[in-house]
DNA sequence: ACGACATGAAGTGTATACAATAAGATTGTA
DNA sequence: TACAATCTTATTGTATACACTTCATGTCGT
């Protein structure tokens, strides 16, 4: 049983033995380690996360670690089967259609209201993002290119002012990668290379209307690159198959 | 200490001490009750639910209460301050904002795909919300018509297909019932009472732009109806109030 | 040799007990 | 009499222990 411990909130210097704040920002900084886990693909679609390997590592005892699982099935991220614990969600077809067709509504619907309020510190935050997230693709660190690009949309959604639709927005790109991790092709990242950046102009302008229609053609992209069908049944119907 | 219990899983017929299916339909059950009893402002705003109160109203442990307490926090229905325990959520004014431009982006762009997926099952089903919602309005039963309307958008919102955005404005719908109870006033309730009807005619047509503009209508009718402002402040300043 | 049944292990579901903390009450002092 | 400090109590946070279910491995029978 590798006893190997991981930091996990390696955020506060070090020294925060149960010492720190009320275990309440131990319990963030572990959540964010599962959720950046899955959505940087370390942990793949399918794999289980058992209760008692995840409290070993992270230190804290079941009962922390159940309320973590339970928040990130709560967000799609891992699916809880009643007696058989907890993995990480494979997203179906069906999911994954939804997913894009709301990203759709709500990212496109959003972009008016954000060319708005952007202003020049946030832009030079997008642009610094957009220009890490290019940097990641471009030396083949697919991971954080990925977490990059649904912090970018992220971002974006936030800059709208609807803190419900923004968050909305971030629970969708994160499920978005579980949707990549399934149906995208290797290789072939979601987001194309300069799009980011276009859309960025677009907003630079203010031009609201010009930035939703980048956006539509943008996610429509993305879904378009992805092979979104129904994986071969794994009980499949020999007969069918065997029929001629 | 009232040792009255409640039954809570009053679904299943009886006897179904511990016996039945695994403890999971109870828990369904608890949560249902809880979330009905805030979205019927049986439980307003504001109003702390202690954990071994309700562990002993609904007769299972603190543990299974400590998880839909959560998860009725993640959908905002509670609100789970660090150490003071959990409390139905008082949503803010920015948030009740925040709400209903959620609810016009997402259940007005829902409305062309509703009516032209809508079925005659569908209509009669809707029609007969919309007739027991009326019946209760007449009959002055608040609490009873609250429920319904919310569950009259929640229906329509599952008939567009998408099942990501249909749960997402059931939350929205939730929401805004606890934003009623906060900044509506009393006795004018929020749907109006003939918009229902009206709505399922353009959708009995097929007409999804009409139907589209009429939802449009009918929540900015419901947000103007309220009074959404921060409430004054708890610790007014005085000097500021008796400066003249 | 293949399939069915039984036994064991592993892992989750639930409750209970203990520790920590914040609110409230009470008492002492100015 | 009013304010402040301390102590008590009520309530949440966390861990651990036990029960029950499921899955896997092995054995026996056909």
């Amino acid at each position: 049983m590798s006893q190997r411990q991981v930091d996990a909130a390696s955020q506060p210097a070090s020294g925060n033995e149960s010492s720190g704040q009320h275990g309440d920002e131990r319990h963030a900084a572990i959540h964010r380690s599962i959720s950046d886990a899955i959505i940087e693909h370390r942990l793949k679609p399918g794999a289980r996360l058992r209760e008692d390997a995840l409290s070993e590592i992270f230190g804290i005892s079941r009962t922390g670690i159940r309320k973590i699982l339970q928040q990130l099935a709560l967000e799609q991220l891992v699916t809880l089967t009643p007696r058989r614990g907890a993995s990480v969600t494979r997203p179906t077809a069906e999911e994954a259609r939804d997913v894009f067709a709301a990203r759709q509504m709500v990212e496109c619907g959003l972009m008016p209201d954000v060319a708005r309020r952007i202003d020049a510190a946030d832009l030079e935050r997008l642009h610094d993002m957009e220009r890490r997230e290019r940097e990641a693709l471009e030396a083949g660190e697919q991971s954080a290119a990925i977490k990059l690009s649904a912090a970018f949309h992220g971002v974006l959604a936030k800059l709208s002012g609807n803190a419900t639709l923004a968050a909305f927005v971030e629970q969708l790109c994160s499920r978005s990668s579980l949707i990549l991790a399934v149906y995208g092709n290797a290789g072939h990242l979601g987001c194309e290379t300069h799009d980011h950046e276009s859309l960025l102009r677009h907003l630079e302008r203010g031009d609201g209307e010009r930035a939703r229609d980048f956006m539509s053609r943008h996610l429509q992209a993305i879904e378009a690159s992805l092979a979104i069908h129904e994986p071969e049944d794994e009980a499949p119907d020999l007969y069918e198959i065997f029929s001629d």
